[in-house]
DNA sequence: TGGCTGATGCGA
DNA sequence: CGCATCAGCCAA
């Protein structure tokens, strides 16, 4: 089992690990229970240049303090007030740079995951976006700050899955107009032709 | 196509 | 303090 560590989390390009991340595993072990699946959608938030980062212009409060951590660890936070979104936190310390899972293709006790959303579908909705994907996999803001490099509750894994840069669609990120001009970065990125991603708007 | 939902982080 | 603002989702 290939676990990731710090030495992929703590680089410098966060876009380069944005899609690198496609084609990885996601897998939590939270009440006993292990789910997770393949990364196949992800946006990328940088603490430079980027206004619709969290984090941008070194903005600091109790929320993005985590993001200031060096890479490797989880950011989530409650978003329209109903959802959890899990982020991944890059860089070094005090660069506070994230990546946003947004989909996975279920692989691993999809029934859990089914259970979790209140669904019995083998449908894309069961974990394509953000809000749904931490839904089926337990994740809360009781995960706020856990390190993703010890296996345990949450973590990632490279099976030797590689996506090549043609199958890896690049599009503008959901959801924040009001980052102005950074909202047309081509940061969000997906996997061609899996069914298992969010919608494209 | 709206309504739901609540923490967050601004400005008074 | 109050209040606008969300890195969405689901039922219609």
């Amino acid at each position: 089992m290939n676990i990731l560590d710090t030495s992929f989390y703590q680089r410098e390009d966060v876009v380069q690990i944005g899609r690198e991340l496609l084609g990885k595993y996601l897998f939590t072990q939270i009440n006993g229970e292990r789910t997770g699946g393949m990364i196949v959608e992800t946006e990328v938030y940088c603490h430079e240049n980027d206004w619709a980062c969290h984090a941008h212009s070194q903005r600091r409060t109790k929320r993005t303090e985590i993001m200031y951590h060096a890479g490797g660890v989880a950011y989530v936070y409650l978003c329209y007030g109903i959802h959890h979104l899990f982020n991944i936190i890059t860089n070094v310390q005090d660069k506070a740079d994230a990546v946003l899972i947004r989909a996975i293709e279920p692989l691993e006790n999809i029934e859990i995951m089914q259970k979790r959303r209140g669904l019995n579908s083998m449908m894309p909705q069961l974990t394509a976006g953000p809000g749904a994907m931490s839904q089926a996999l337990g994740i809360t803001q009781a995960h706020y700050g856990v390190s993703l490099t010890t296996g345990k509750l949450i973590w990632l894994e490279d099976r030797g899955m590689q996506v090549s840069s043609e199958n890896i669609i690049a599009s503008p990120r959901v959801g924040i107009g009001y980052a102005g001009d950074d909202a047309l970065l081509p940061w969000r990125f997906r996997i061609k032709n899996n069914r298992w991603t969010s919608k494209a708007k």
